[in-house]
RNA sequence: GCGGGCGUGGCGGAAUGGCAGACGCGCUGGACUUAGGAUCCAGUGGGAGUGAUCUCGUGGAGGUUCAAGUCCUCUCGCCCGCACCA
């Protein structure tokens, strides 16, 4: 290693000072802001914007990191990369915090958005900062009002009163998406019902197409597609009418089985349901029923729904007619049964469905066979559980003998044409419930009138702005309603007093919108230019947390299919590759304050730099996976980039000849190291490129570094200085995506001129990476006995004709009796005995 | 209950059906050193053997195949999503 070491630089990584120079250097030559048009093809990278709760956590660390690596990498491989950030900035948080330290939501809000920018930066991310975003700015909720019109105007927009999720302890109304297993999804309070008026989004009227487009969506993992696809849950059956003995109604009910409806005992209705209340009138069980009725409404969602709850009914004493045997059947009223689905009412068919079966068991109600299962004969007096399988009807007059899916077909067909039923498709998609009773959120642009109803705000009287001084008790109305200035105002039709809608809209709507704002974030005149948002969207890949599976990726879907019907988008859907990252664990379990195994990326950068940080969470596990946290792992995450840091400076200023090494001159230990170069080359390409396996290119990279250092322990008039230099050039390149401030430190101090970040991705050559000769394996039936070194590119039947003519091959099959030879080129020889 | 995912050394993790354990951590030994928790080099799945080697081994049991961590069937364990959806 003699003489190697030379001055004039830094011998040691000094990380803390390379990295703030670059960040101030970068911003100052605004190096990663995009134009907006391009002769380059576009790529439009993002990751979901945070909510801006005041500092980084681990999991924003490895979401940027990943989307950092992919721009960069894009962005070398000569793409024009929109790569923004933004504010997800309203929010139930900046409120709370407004209620305990008495700050202002606003004043909170920005202080964490500057902090967090602030961070941001020190990381080191490669965004347009010129692009941001915060939804809770001015200049962007009136565009979120702006959308709310276009949906009011376009029907899909209403209010109506319904039974509600709500949040005792949020102090606010919920989204079906936003209840998980019965309780607030943010608080994990348990949410009850609540009868009230809201405002809905129409997302039920895509339900067809969100679920239908599923399919285009190739580059969206399966899990998340599932699961949405199991949220809209389509499914096939009918509507069927059951005229009620002692008056002109009817009760519908859905059923996916209509091939059984002959053995229908009853019909049971949700509590809740309309009709219970005029069924049961003047009925001796009329109070009894009631009280039950008011008990099951009490329930929590979490009783309410469980499997678990014992299934509890009341008969109405009312009775009804089965169009199809003329039987006479009983209504009851059972808690199992719910109000949203369907048609609140189901029919009860003991032998063909398991709750029926057990609810009849307990209640004693007849049981009736009308699906005979193929090869076997069952009979309500033996039977421990429905049959709920295929079969062919019977009991069912006409139909009997009519098999499975045509016994659907054709009892739909008939009830149509007598006109007492019909074929529907049912959903379990609900509307999207987007009024809160909270403060800190986009006012809901209506106007309440007592002559004209529900107004819209104009449209160029937007924003409605939020006013400043308002008191944040959580009420349970939103505090809007308190502030005089605010609610009242004239009405925009007839000009007579009216009032304000008070409530604030769901902090979904602010997001499913903003990866098209990104490319006209400061457009006053509209919501953005199509024009531009034809050059970017669809989002080419987007990366963010599995959380979002249903609520954000559904409704920002939603958003898209409609933005696309009024004719502002070009695309149907937003995002074209979708990335869901694993979370980052520490001792088995996921980072929190109450089990006190958070560790903070600030304490991380101070102690070891933001390039180790990303480094280490891009190494330590593929992207999708959960990442188990270590500090040991930092360490040597840290060792590795002192080491390029030891291997590389000192020799980074020596080089003046960069001409590239001719393979036809390399032997040796230089052929073989400058195949290493542009065999990593290769693999960190592919890895990156195909499949976004960032710890396997890591762990490449790694390799070649060590083979470099191999390589340095030759004496320097056996070795090939241009093969030295290339490696060390492909090594910075590749590396720079990851460790983008100590590359670009030694990029300079190797006095290259430009940013690393401006300069194309390396390139391998196909001849580089050619063998001379490849080691084959020699199995006999499986069992490895040897290993041969073979020239390489031999076919087949050359392998074989080589390997054979070996000493100790032929001593190895001397006297076997070869049934079989498989012979794989490149690989092996495997030899079939007897 | 339904749907999905995952089970590989002491640990994080690699392996288009073709050499299981790349790379990193940890550990062991050596070099350098006043010193090393720095750095460099070497070794490192279990068992047997002085040794070249042999043998077992990817949660478990079967199967397909010349060849299985990888494909199929069953099973166990953990994680996630949905959960009385008629």
């Amino acid at each position: 290693m003699g003489g190697e070491i030379s001055m004039g630089f830094e011998d040691s990584y000094n990380f803390n000072k390379i990295e703030v120079k670059w960040q101030k250097q970068w911003e100052k030559d605004d190096l990663y802001q995009v134009p907006d048009y391009s002769e380059k093809p576009k790529y439009y990278c993002l990751e979901m914007f945070p909510y801006p709760s005041g500092k980084l956590h681990m999991g924003h660390v490895r979401n940027y990191s990943i989307g950092d690596v992919v721009s960069r990498y894009m962005t070398m491989k000569g793409y024009n990369v929109l790569h923004p950030m933004g504010w997800d900035a309203f929010g139930l948080p900046a409120e709370n915090a407004a209620i305990a330290n008495g700050i202002h939501p606003s004043v909170w809000t920005y202080d964490n958005i500057a902090s967090m920018s602030k961070q941001l930066k020190e990381l080191g991310i490669s965004y347009d900062w010129s692009r941001e975003i915060a939804t809770c700015h001015q200049g962007y909720y009136r565009w979120t009002q702006w959308l709310f019109l276009q949906l009011f105007k376009h029907g899909l927009a209403y209010k109506k009163k319904a039974a509600v999720n709500w949040c005792p302890s949020c102090a606010t109304v919920l989204a079906n998406e936003q209840v998980k297993e019965g309780a607030c999804e943010r608080c994990s309070s348990e949410v009850e019902k609540r009868e009230l008026s809201q405002w809905f989004f129409k997302i039920t009227e895509y339900a067809d197409r969100l679920l239908e487009d599923i399919k285009l969506l190739e580059g969206w993992p399966e899990k998340v597609k599932l699961m949405q696809e199991n949220w809209i849950g389509r499914s096939e059956g009918a509507e069927l009418e059951f005229k009620l003995s002692d008056s002109e109604d009817s009760i519908s009910v859905f059923t996916t089985r209509p091939d059984t409806v002959f053995g229908v005992s009853y019909l049971v209705l949700a509590p809740e349901h309309p009709l219970v209340e005029k069924l049961i009138e003047n009925k001796p069980q009329a109070e009894e029923i009631r009280r039950f009725v008011k008990k099951v409404r009490n329930l929590s969602e979490i009783d309410r729904t469980s499997t678990e709850t014992e299934k509890i009914g009341y008969l109405t004493g009312a009775y009804c007619n089965n169009p199809f045997t003329g039987e006479m059947i009983p209504v009851l009223v059972a808690n199992y049964v719910l109000l949203e689905y369907g048609t609140g009412c189901v029919m009860g068919v003991p032998a063909h469905d398991q709750r029926d079966f057990e609810f009849a068991k307990k209640y004693n109600l007849p049981i009736k066979i009308v699906i005979q299962p193929e090869g076997q004969i069952i009979d309500p007096l033996n039977m421990n559980e429905a049959f709920i399988g295929e079969g062919v009807m019977t009991n069912s007059g006409k139909f009997n003998g009519i098999p499975g899916v045509q016994g659907i077909k054709a009892v739909i067909d008939f009830a149509e044409e007598k006109g007492i039923g019909k074929g529907v498709v049912n959903f379990r998609l609900r509307d999207w419930l987007i009024s809160r009773q909270r403060y800190w959120g986009a006012p809901i642009p209506i106007i309440s009138c007592d002559n004209c109803g529900e107004v819209p705000v104009p449209e160029e009287a937007l924003p409605v702005e939020l006013p400043i001084n308002v008191e944040f008790k959580p009420t349970g109305q939103s505090p809007l309603a308190e502030c005089p200035d605010f609610v009242n105002t004239v009405c925009p039709l007839c000009g007579s007093k009216a009032k304000r809608e008070t409530d604030t809209m769901d902090t979904f709507m602010c997001s499913s919108f903003y990866y098209y704002r990104y490319t006209s974030p400061r457009d006053t005149e509209r919501v953005w230019d199509k024009k531009k948002v034809e050059e970017w969207l669809p989002v080419d890949q987007y990366i963010g947390g599995v959380e979002h599976a249903i609520l954000h990726l559904l409704y920002s879907r939603f958003f898209t299919k409609f933005l696309y019907d009024i004719n502002l988008v070009s695309n149907v859907e937003p995002f074209t590759n979708l990335l869901t990252q694993g979370m980052v664990l520490k001792d088995g379990a996921k980072m929190s304050k109450s089990k006190g195994n958070v560790v903070s990326p600030e304490e991380i950068i101070s102690k070891y730099g933001a390039d180790t940080a990303r480094l280490f969470i891009l190494f330590a596990a593929p992207p999708e996976r959960d990442l188990e946290w270590s500090d040991q792992g930092v360490e040597g995450s840290f060792r590795f980039l002192s080491r390029v840091w030891r291997l590389v400076v000192p020799l980074a200023t020596r080089f003046s000849d960069r001409s590239k090494p001719e393979l036809e001159t390399l032997s040796g230990a230089n052929r073989d190291m400058h195949r290493l170069v542009h065999q990593t080359i290769k693999k960190v390409t592919e890895d990156i490129g195909n499949r976004f396996n960032f710890n396997t290119a890591l762990s490449s990279i790694m390799e070649m570094v060590n083979g470099m250092y191999q390589y340095r322990e030759i004496p320097q008039d056996q070795r090939d200085d241009r093969v030295l230099n290339e490696g060390i050039e492909a090594l910075l390149l590749m590396l720079s995506p990851f460790a983008p401030h100590m590359t670009e430190e030694i990029w300079e101090l190797m006095g290259r001129s430009g940013s690393i970040h401006s300069q194309a991705w390396p390139e391998y050559s196909q001849e580089a990476i050619q063998q001379e000769s490849v080691e084959i394996v020699f199995q006999i039936k499986g069992k490895i006995k040897d290993r041969i070194l073979v020239p390489s590119g031999l076919s087949a039947e050359e392998l074989k004709e080589e390997v054979f003519s070996r000493e100790n091959v032929k001593n190895l099959i001397e006297g076997a009796e070869i049934l079989k030879v498989i012979a794989v080129p490149g690989k092996l020889i495997n030899i079939v005995t007897k």
